[in-house]
DNA sequence: CCGCAAACTTTGAACGATCAAATCATGCAT
DNA sequence: ATGCATGATTTGATCGTTCAAAGTTTGCGG
């Protein structure tokens, strides 16, 4: 029934012993090329597979890789996470990982859940989803030198946040979301956000100030493109140039236009009611750039019949490609490829910290009917 | 650091042997009151948690579920596996069961996959989804005697198909449609589904043919309305009971009305073209059922101003409830609370059959501006 | 032809839990 | 008091793998 080889009878088999069957696997460099062919044959013939378990008591490595899968709240956006988890399962496989599932309401009940996997599963690695401001995890993670990788910036402005992660750089998503416009010809283009304090919602919203203040200096809109195809960078201290630079100013001057914008919890409805505000307040507004695709959603049923308003989402989710949305696509594949790359790298070596463990990757913009 | 409590350790710091510890753990009924009582005190005060690969080593079993992500094709239709992936591992999670994840090109690749993790994490079952004709997997897994639910039901006519399940009425879904559409004074109905062959989309025509025959036939509307709202079914012969009793007869009345239909491959542009069609083709249609929420977003672009058209799609996706898409919900949640449940009781107790292992449960129309 | 290093292989021990059987108490009838 | 069933707890053995150390073969210069 179910036939179970074990490393003794491969041996037993192969006419060897088990520490040279361990071996040809384990440190294929020690076995004699003759022996170790022959054993990969009967290995082959056998159809034996180290069991996990017994090896994960002797070594302590359990070739996991946990992550939190989330209750599904607007929904629009889950498709995100799918993708991400798609790519991820992938990549790891092909690293030899696999990857284990776990639910947490908040971040409290989610560390309660690291405390049972790591003492029952005993994964080798977390992969956090969703960061934000003051993460009780990350620091949790951090304190017992447990390994992780975040996908998403650490928001806080505490320059302890010194972990692995993988992002995608939303506001150069935005910045080219918003030039296309420009370079369609519009000239007053709104924006609709979140309440200031998100990191994501603060980043997509400083992409869109910071392509209209160019915009207003008569910068040249090819040369600093260059923002939008930044890919990885060195150490913490990007974090810092993220914060200055030109973005500053961008911001002042994104303030000033601070009429064409409007914060909100993310949410058709919500995007609905904001569009049609901001376009009643502003009568020469003619596009619109969302930090979601719920919003511009929202924003596309606010249009009314004799007034054109092209809308841009971010995401790129199904819904989006439903109705000809114009979207903000994140390379999900890659980031989940990056986050495992990182997390394998950091597990060979667990001595050696790997010169960089940040990885920015640019969005693309998907364009469609709606802008 | 990684701070590692044993049972050993709890047996030393409780005054008792391992033996007694493991007992309070998996016997307490042998255990006296007072040692019991003891110990549980020690063991939460040490932040005892078994070790899995250990357990797993002597007693073979895992306490893991191994389900398939997939490549998400349409996108629209993803969430659907997402919002069932987190009822899953919540479920199981209560069970005292973990969701190990993998995915797979097609069937052949899943079976070898089955074996990779056979052989190394022995998962202790798996969920399989997305079941269809002739599946592989199924006889395959069925030949090793390997616990497994699948959520679908096997729509192979072979009745060696004796395997656990839970699926979702289709039929029944698309019935309470067509009768929601009947009831707002519909007369002209069209559906706009796959082409015959795939169980899901037979059954989801189905029921909207079965209402369509049952309204002309004048039978009254309340009273079969009971078909939407069959939970639960005994053994094999159900399967025999969905391809005859009315169903039959309504087929051969729906093929009567093969013009209100078309069969296209799933996807937005199908969807609208064929809607084009059809309402071409009947100046009368006023209302369409689709099988998908894809069909029915195409669907929706295909309406002319001056005619309006009623439409209603399947799966509730977040797209559906981004343009107000009237939809068919699947109680996602609770088929796989239910597959859970079949198998930790088929886990339990390995030897006798449990007597109903398959459940079929009844979706809900969620209504909303479409129709 | 010996000796010795290098290359390769084998032999116990251990990881942490549970199973099976042995040991130790306890109560009760003889 | 003795024997004996019953209940509670303890003691070895074991799952399959890898580590560490010991053992064996091979090759080659002296």
């Amino acid at each position: 029934m179910a036939e179970k080889v074990t490393i003794t009878d491969v041996a037993r088999a192969a006419g060897v012993s088990r520490q040279t069957v361990s071996n040809t696997l384990n440190s294929p460099e020690v076995v004699r090329e003759e022996t170790r062919r022959h054993v990969l044959e009967v290995i082959e013939r056998l159809g034996y597979r180290a069991n996990q378990a017994a090896r994960q008591m002797r070594t302590g490595r359990s070739r996991l890789i946990a992550i939190r899968i989330e209750p599904d709240g607007d929904g629009i956006s889950g498709s995100v996470l799918d993708r991400f988890l798609h790519g991820l399962t992938e990549t790891a496989a092909q690293e030899g990982y696999r990857i284990l599932l776990y639910t947490a309401a908040d971040d409290r009940s989610e560390i309660a859940t690291y405390e049972d996997l790591l003492g029952a599963y005993k994964p080798d690695a977390f992969v956090l989803t969703a960061t934000h401001h003051d993460d009780l995890r990350t620091s949790w993670l951090l304190e017992r030198g447990l390994p992780f990788v975040a996908f998403g910036r650490p928001w806080s402005d505490l320059p302890d946040a010194r972990h692995p992660w993988v992002d995608v750089d939303g506001a150069a998503g935005t910045e080219a979301a918003t030039r296309h416009l420009l370079a369609a010809g519009h000239r007053r283009i709104g924006f609709i956000g979140w309440p200031p304090g998100s990191g994501v919602g603060d980043d997509r919203r400083e992409g869109w100030a910071r392509a209209l203040a160019a915009s207003q200096r008569g910068t040249d809109l090819t040369t600093s493109q260059q923002g939008a195809t930044l890919a990885a960078s060195q150490q913490g201290t990007d974090l810092a140039a993220f914060r200055q630079g030109p973005d500053a100013a961008a911001s002042q001057q994104g303030a000033a236009l601070g009429g064409l914008q409007r914060a909100v919890e993310d949410g058709i409805a919500a995007g609905e009611s904001a569009a049609r505000d901001l376009l009643a307040a502003d009568p020469e507004l003619t596009a619109l750039v969302c930090a979601s695709d719920s919003l511009a959603l929202g924003a596309l049923q606010a249009r009314e019949p004799g007034r054109p308003v092209a809308v841009i989402g971010f995401d790129d989710t199904p819904a989006a490609k439903a109705v000809g949305l114009t979207s903000v696509n994140q390379p999900l594949a890659e980031a989940a490829a990056a986050c495992v790359e990182l997390l394998a790298r950091a597990l060979e070596s667990p001595d050696a910290e790997p010169p960089s463990t940040h990885v920015l990757l640019p969005p693309s913009l998907i364009i469609r009917q709606s802008a």
